[in-house]
Formats: structure tokens, sequence, C-alpha cells
DNA sequence: CGTACCATGTAAGTGGTTACATGATTCG
DNA sequence: CGAATCATGTAACCACTTACATGGTACG
């Protein structure tokens, strides 16, 4: 149940509306949590409930007034204590790996052009974080770091590292995928 | 909802009871996908309800008799059909990211116990897939693959090697998590 | 004689997905 | 005037988790 944490996290990052942390969600969060705006409006009425969030009604001109979400104290102290709480590593599902498997008992050929829109899909993902960390980290127009190292920037860089090593890992094995369906589709 | 499909991968790799493919979704399958006892013997009678599988009653002597069952024609062609249709790579979930991002709120330091524990995992499960390999791909004792290759064998093989890269991957990226987070605590 | 393993289930709860619904504004 | 974006929700369903339940055999 770390959607109710994925949001505080956020929430501390940026206050802001459900439209917005599910915008969010499509993009930074959404590389190692994924929510749809239905499941985040109801977490956030939860939470509310619950005294984790403040709301403030925000008018706007031109748009839909919207409900800016903060963290409250007591929305810092749950996470304080998830935070400390351990948790297993998560178990892994990978439907990709079912159909290579499965593909023995069908046609191993017609997988190829599967595994290749996979392939396509986490080259871009890669391009994606690659042009991310530029912008916000490595590049000459990122905040420099002076004097004392800012956590939060450290923390999510070191997250998007993650992202890159794992579409880089990813790559490649679909290509090892891509040679090893190639090999059996000529040897029949 | 692949676990249906996983069922019957696994069941046509070989006919097995309920309990039997808990154990494997323990193991081998597990690696890519995880299912409890209780989820399969629910699938289990409604994929026989579809006629998707057969069952056979089997009586063992100094054991409980159990139901094995196999996969129906009806069933195959399911799992064709599924394997022809496209799906859309998975979201991640990474609790542990998450948890990283939120230490900037907390004490980064913290992580550092919990983190270490990761590592740990990963480098069994690391260790469990090598050994594996060896045992069932590349060591002496190892069936040799003599004549045509084996596509069911070597589409096994490069499923493990994905785990095999996504562990190593993970080892890196949480050696560098750890480095950050180490450097995070000695600049304070 | 207790623990581990084999074997199969039911029930309740939670989290997540999909479909449906509304309504205003901006831009081409 | 149609499509896209901003903004917030309800309802139904499905998948998955956790807890509870039973009962036999093997082994140290």
């Amino acid at each position: 149940m770390a959607l109710d944490h994925a949001i505080l996290v956020s929430l501390l990052e940026r206050p802001g509306s459900g439209y917005e942390l599910a915008r969010r969600f499509e993009r930074s969060i959404g590389y190692f949590w994924t929510a749809t705006h239905q499941q985040i409006y109801r977490v956030l009425k939860r939470m509310e409930g619950d005294g984790w969030i403040d709301v403030r009604e925000v008018p706007q001109q031109g748009r839909p007034d919207k409900k800016e979400y903060s963290v409250a104290a007591a929305g810092r102290a749950a996470l304080s204590a998830w935070l400390h709480e351990p948790i297993e590593p998560e178990s892994v599902r990978h439907d990709l790996a079912v159909k290579i498997r499965g593909a023995a008992f069908d046609d191993p050929a017609a997988l190829i052009r599967e595994v290749e829109r996979y392939r396509q899909v986490h080259g871009e993902r890669l391009a994606h974080y690659l042009a991310g960390e530029v912008r916000d980290f490595t590049g000459p127009g990122a905040p420099q770091a002076s004097g004392p190292p800012d956590a939060g920037r450290e923390l999510q860089h070191v997250v998007l590292r993650g992202g890159i090593a794992y579409e880089r890992m990813t790559l490649a094995w679909l290509d090892d995928v891509l040679a090893t369906l190639r090999r059996l589709g000529a040897a029949r």
C-alpha cells in the first residue's frame, strides 16, 4: 500500500491538486509507481479524512478551480513511520517472460514483432530519462550544486540513475531475446 | 490477467497439481510471476469450468491423493490467442524508490540498513539463478544440446539470463544508492 | 511427539482497473 | 466547431493478499 506514501512524497516535493498528481504519475513518479486519477482522488479523500493532508481551494481564471493538497503533520509522521518499517523486496511480474516461455508451444518467430515493440518502448523511456538527467542534473543549464549537497536532489538523481540502468539492462536483454528467437526460427 | 497464462505454460511444460504449481511459483516461474496457492486453486477451478484444462485424480500412497491438471485443446487455443495479442510493457512499482525519495524529508542515513537488506536479498537471488543456470544449462551435468536446438530449453534459458541481468543491474544500483546515502550522511 | 511436508480449500478485505459522467476553456 | 486540456468525481468489477481451516504422512 505504498500509493499513499508515494502521494505524500510527491506532495512534500510540491503541493498540488489531484489532477496535477495524476500528471506527475504519468512522468517522474510514474517511473517507479503508477496510478490513475480515479485512484488518486480516492486516496486523497481518505487521507484528508484521516488528517494526513490539508486542502486549500484555489480559484483560477480561465481554468476550473482546484483543490491544492499539502502534507499535514500527521501525514509526515505516517510517512516517517513507513520509512522506518522494513518492507520485503517486491515480487516481479513480467508478462513478456511468460510469453517467451509460452512461445515454445506456439510459434517462437511470431513473438519477434512483439519483442521489437517492447524494445522500442524501452528505448524511448531510456531517451526520456537521459534527457531528464541532462536537463535536471548533469547539463550546463542544470542548477549547480554549490556548498553542501542537496539531499533531495541527490536522492532524486540516484533514483533516476536506477531507471536508466534498468532500461539499459532491459534493452540488452531484449536484444538477447531477439537473437535467440531468430536463431530458433532459422534452425527450423 | 496473465496468471491464467502463466499456469497454462507451466502445465504445458509439465502437468501437475495445484500444490505443485504453487511450489513452482516459489521457484522457477516465480522468477517472473508470483502466485499463492489460494490464487492458484481458484484459477484452476475456473479454467476447469471453462474447459481449458483437464483433471485426473491421482491416488498416491503415503501421501494425500492429488488432482493432476493438464492443458486441454481449448486452453492451448486460449494461450495461443493471448500470445498473438499485443500487450503493453508493464508498469513498474518500486517501494524502495519511493522510500529513497521520501528519505529527503526524513533521515537518509536511516535508510542504509534497509538498502543493505535489499542488497542481500538480491545477492541471494543472483546466486540462486546462477546455480540454476549451471545446473540446467551450462554445467557439465546439464543435458547436452545435440542436433537441432530445443526451443523450450533455449527460451527458458533466455528468460533466466534476463533474471540474472536484472539482479546484477540491481546490485550495482543498490551500491550506487548506498554510496549516495553515505555521502549525504558524511556531509552533515 | 513435534515439526515439516503434502494437499486442498473458504472467506473477508483491499487495492487497482475500466467504464461512465460532467463541464468549462483554449486553440487551430 | 471539434479536439485537447484542466478539473473532479462515481460505480462496478476484478485481482490479489491475508487469515482461517482441515487432515494425513514422514522423519528425527
